[in-house]
DNA sequence: GTCTATAACGAGATAGAC
DNA sequence: GTCTATCTCGTTATAGAC
C-alpha cells in the first residue's frame, strides 16, 4: 500500500524547515528544540526521536543545505555565459537575504568555534565546493573575454564568497537589504571587461 | 594619595578584556559569566557589581570596541594619501584575525536578532561610521585621482567592509588567515587607478 | 512516532555577610 | 569590591507508557 500524497511536508522533513530557518535568522547557537517543538506544535521529545543530538540536527541541516546549494549550482552551470553564472551566483545570495535569513553556512561560520566537529568540517567543505565551483567560471570566463580580473581566480573567487556573505551579514544589522544589492552589485561590476 | 601605578589591569577594564576575546571568538551567546570569572579567578556575583547584567556588559563591550576603532581610524586618517588609509583601513581586520578573533561587531551582526536593542543599536551605528568614513577617503581619493572606482562612493565603501568582514568570517572556517590576506588583496586592487 | 515526566546541568541574576 | 549561597529558568537529553 502506497503511503498518501499530502501537500504538507511531515516528519524530519519539516523539522529541518523550521530548524533551518531559525539557524539562518537566529544562529545555531539562538534556537532550541522548545523553539521547534511550539512551532510544530509537538513535543521536545518527538523532536529527540527523529534528531537525537543537536548535533545530529545542525550536521543534517548543512547536509541538506549544502545539497540543495550544490543543486542550484548545477542549474547555475546550464547558463551560456560566464558573467550570467556569476549573476546567478549573487541571485542565490539575494534570495535568502530577501526571506531575511542569513546563508546558513555564512551564519555558522561566525559561530565556528563553538560548533560540533562534525558541523565544522561540514561548513569548511562547504566554502571549498563554492570556491571550487567559482573557480572554474572564472577561469572559464577569463579565457572567453567574458570575464575579467587580475590575479588567481581562487583568490577572486574567495572574493566573491566573502563579499557576499559580508554584505548579508552587514545590511542585515543596517536593516535594509537593498544595501546588499547596492554592494552585490558593485562587487560584480568589477569583473565586466572593460 | 593617588592611586598606585601597576602594570596590570584591573576591575572593569580588565573583565572587558576577557569578555572581548571571548565574544569575538565564541560569539556574545558563546560564553557566559562562569568563563569570564574562571579566567579571573573571580566569583560570577562580582561580575555582576561591575555589569549587572550580560546586556550592560555587551553594551559596554561595543562602546569600548568602537571607540577604539574610532580612534584608529583617527590615526589613519593623519596617512598622506587615500590609497594608504584604505590598506591601514585593511590592516585593522588583519590584525584582529592574527590574534585569531572576529570583528567584534561583524560577530554581533551574525548574532543580531538574538541581541538586547541596545546592543542592535550599537552595532548598526559602528557599520554606519565606518561606511561613513570610507565613503569620505573614497570620494578624496577619487577627485585626486589616487583611487579609481565607478558609481557611488557609499556602495564602494559598503563593499570594502563587507568584504573584509566577509574575508575574516570564512577564512576562520577555512582555518587559513592566509586566504584572508589574498581576498583583501585582491579587494584593494580593485581600486588601484589604470 | 508521539506522549508525559523527569533528570542533569548551566545560564543569568540576587541577597546578604565580610 | 568580593565572597557564599541560593533562586529561577531554559537547555539538552532520557525513560518508559501509549
Amino acid at each position: 500500500m502506497a503511503r498518501e500524497m499530502t501537500t504538507e511536508t511531515s516528519g524530519a522533513p519539516r523539522i529541518l524547515d523550521v530548524a533551518e530557518r531559525l539557524a539562518q535568522r537566529r544562529g545555531f547557537n539562538g534556537f532550541s528544540y522548545a523553539d521547534i517543538a511550539s512551532e510544530l506544535g509537538v513535543t521536545k521529545a518527538s523532536l529527540h526521536y527523529h534528531f537525537a543530538s543537536k548535533a545530529d540536527l545542525g550536521t543534517a541541516l548543512i547536509a541538506r543545505y549544502a545539497t540543495r546549494f550544490g543543486e542550484a549550482l548545477d542549474r547555475a552551470d546550464e547558463l551560456e555565459d560566464e558573467r550570467a553564472k556569476l549573476a546567478a551566483y549573487a541571485e542565490l545570495y539575494a534570495g535568502v537575504l530577501r526571506d531575511d535569513r542569513m546563508c546558513l553556512c555564512g551564519m555558522l561560520a561566525a559561530e565556528y568555534e563553538t560548533l560540533p566537529e562534525a558541523m565544522q568540517g561540514a561548513v569548511a567543505r562547504f566554502f571549498e565546493d563554492n570556491e571550487r565551483w567559482l573557480e572554474r567560471v572564472l577561469e572559464a570566463g577569463r579565457e572567453q573575454g567574458t570575464l575579467a580580473f587580475a590575479g588567481p581566480a581562487r583568490d577572486a573567487a574567495l572574493l566573491l564568497i566573502s563579499g557576499l556573505e559580508g554584505a548579508m551579514l552587514v545590511s542585515r544589522s543596517l536593516g535594509d537589504p537593498s544595501r546588499f544589492d547596492a554592494a552585490a552589485r558593485a562587487l560584480l561590476a568589477r569583473f565586466d571587461p572593460a
